[in-house]
DNA sequence: CTGAATCCTTGACGATACTG
DNA sequence: CAGTATCGTCAAGGATTCAG
């Protein structure tokens, strides 16, 4: 049994699986660094993602990776290089994901939660 | 303190903020399905989510009117009878739960698991 | 019919320290 | 730099029963 994440139970629900594949902490923004920003390394990815502890954030990369949304490349070099970037797959949710910044910077607005730029984080 | 979501520390990230909405077992589809099949009630809306209990369905269903996403209209006739629909808030993340749900159908597809129609569970 | 009450499990996530 | 290891917390969700 290979590890079973909380939800690997989705039903053939579409949106709950789509949901699923997206719910962990930081999934969802670090997709649409790699989407809008391209190749990251692990450190500058974790920069991007204040109060993300390197082990959740290995964690939801491996996940990522597992669902094929990522790749992560390993440089045999020192200091160790590790990138991750997105895959065509990963790129497909691409629209759902500006979208989701989109609405919820109206949503913020709205609600009074200004932010000031339309940055991701 | 008027009870706290897990991620109620949501930072002003538009994404983040935007998928915390939705997180949550069934939230999802709740909203899609009072979105495209309109007003339900109560134990319309748990038939149509097998497993999921009364108990957790009625938290969901608390937090999206918290949020502001549907409202609760309580008929003051025996048996009772209480419908749930969605807000125009809540209707302005209709696109995104489409894509979400179409997306997703593509994605079990990829993978394999085929579902008989474009239903949503 | 629409929940509320109670009890319980578990896994997502956090803090801190350490390493090749 | 890119992680592991270890320990701990806590809220999400499950099961069951009861009630207006």
């Amino acid at each position: 049994m290979p590890k079973r994440r909380k939800y690997d139970e989705a039903p053939p629900c579409a949106i709950v699986a789509t949901l699923n594949l997206i719910n962990g902490r930081w999934k969802g923004v670090v997709l649409y660094y790699l989407l809008t920003k391209g190749t990251m390394r692990f450190n500058e990815l974790q920069r991007h993602l204040p109060g993300c502890t390197p082990r959740l954030l290995v964690k939801q990369l491996r996940e990522l990776e597992e669902d094929a949304f990522i790749t992560r490349t390993v440089y045999a070099v020192v200091p160790p290089k590790v990138e991750y970037a997105l895959t065509d797959e990963g790129r497909t949710i691409g629209p759902i994901l500006l979208q989701l910044n989109e609405w919820g910077a109206g949503w913020l607005e709205r609600r009074g939660l200004r932010q000031k730029t339309a940055r991701a984080a």
